[in-house]
DNA sequence: ATCGGTACCTGCACGC
DNA sequence: TGCGTGCAGGTACCGA
């Protein structure tokens, strides 16, 4: 866990390698973060959110190839390194579309999400779906929607609660809104506590795999049977994403 | 204001 | 073996 390890511990030193990742200038970002100590450590939807002393706040988002490694070896997608007092946390990135970015206070594309997606009510979660107009996949995705959904969750969730990827979201009915609310709350949770899924060599920041990818019903599993009807699963292409789901559980 | 499509990157699995 | 292709936990930006 990130936070226990550096709430209030001091930035002794900072690097950048990366041309895209940072947001601002290398040597200036690194100037105003030494000395700094962590305040706080939170999660913001798919940001981790870094408090810092006088108001800093260094937020980072992992793209889809980004890992965050504790005390590990500086390796050729080592973007970059904060070196504190007990040791140092790594910024790998080999797509680099993971972000780094330091400002006076939460950017205005962090603050402007949707409510989190672990703490959302019923109700409010129901509403802002009924008053979206696509479908319903690409709408949970949305983050200003709703934050913290990703690719492999939404299919997951979708399958769990019985909805079609491509069903029309301000058309769901009260009840299977409460299932797909449901559905997610059950799904991140799960993800969460299983370490969160390793498709490929993801792994947290003390180098552990998650094991989220065995519990996974319909994701990466195309033609395989369904874990209810044994239907194949199916692969789609929904708001240019690689979708699954079973198309016999999951009816238009 | 909200959409769908595209761009940004690199690595890997697969088929020929 | 080597090469081309398609695919990948995401977001930002473009024009419609």
């Amino acid at each position: 866990m990130l936070a226990p390890r550096l709430t209030g511990r001091r930035i002794i030193a900072v690097q950048f390698f990366a041309r895209r990742v940072l947001r601002g200038r290398p040597r200036q970002v690194a100037a105003r973060l030494e000395g700094t100590t962590v305040q706080a450590v939170r999660r913001h939807g798919k940001f981790i959110v870094i408090e810092l002393d006088g108001g800093l706040v260094l937020t980072l988002h992992l793209g889809m190839t980004g890992t965050l490694l504790w005390d590990a070896a500086p390796g050729p997608h080592t973007r970059a390194v904060f070196r504190f007092p007990h040791g140092r946390l790594l910024f790998d990135d080999p797509r680099q579309f993971g972000r780094i970015e330091l400002g006076d206070s939460l950017p205005e594309r962090v603050t402007r999400l949707g409510p989190d997606a672990l703490s959302i009510s019923p109700e409010d979660f129901a509403g802002r779906l009924r008053q979206r107009r696509g479908i319903i996949k690409p709408v949970l995705l949305n983050q200003t929607v709703l934050r913290g959904l990703g690719n492999i969750y939404t299919d997951e969730a979708l399958f769990r609660a019985r909805i079609h990827p491509r069903a029309i979201a301000a058309r769901l009915r009260a009840e299977r809104l409460r299932r797909l609310h449901g559905a997610i709350q059950e799904v991140l949770h799960a993800a969460v506590r299983a370490g969160g899924s390793s498709i490929s060599d993801y792994v947290d920041a003390e180098g552990r795999q998650g094991l989220f990818q065995f519990e996974h019903r319909v994701y990466g599993r195309t033609g395989e049977p369904c874990s209810v009807c044994a239907t194949p699963i199916r692969r789609i292409v929904v708001a240019q994403r690689g979708t699954h789901y079973c198309p016999r559980c999951q009816r238009l």
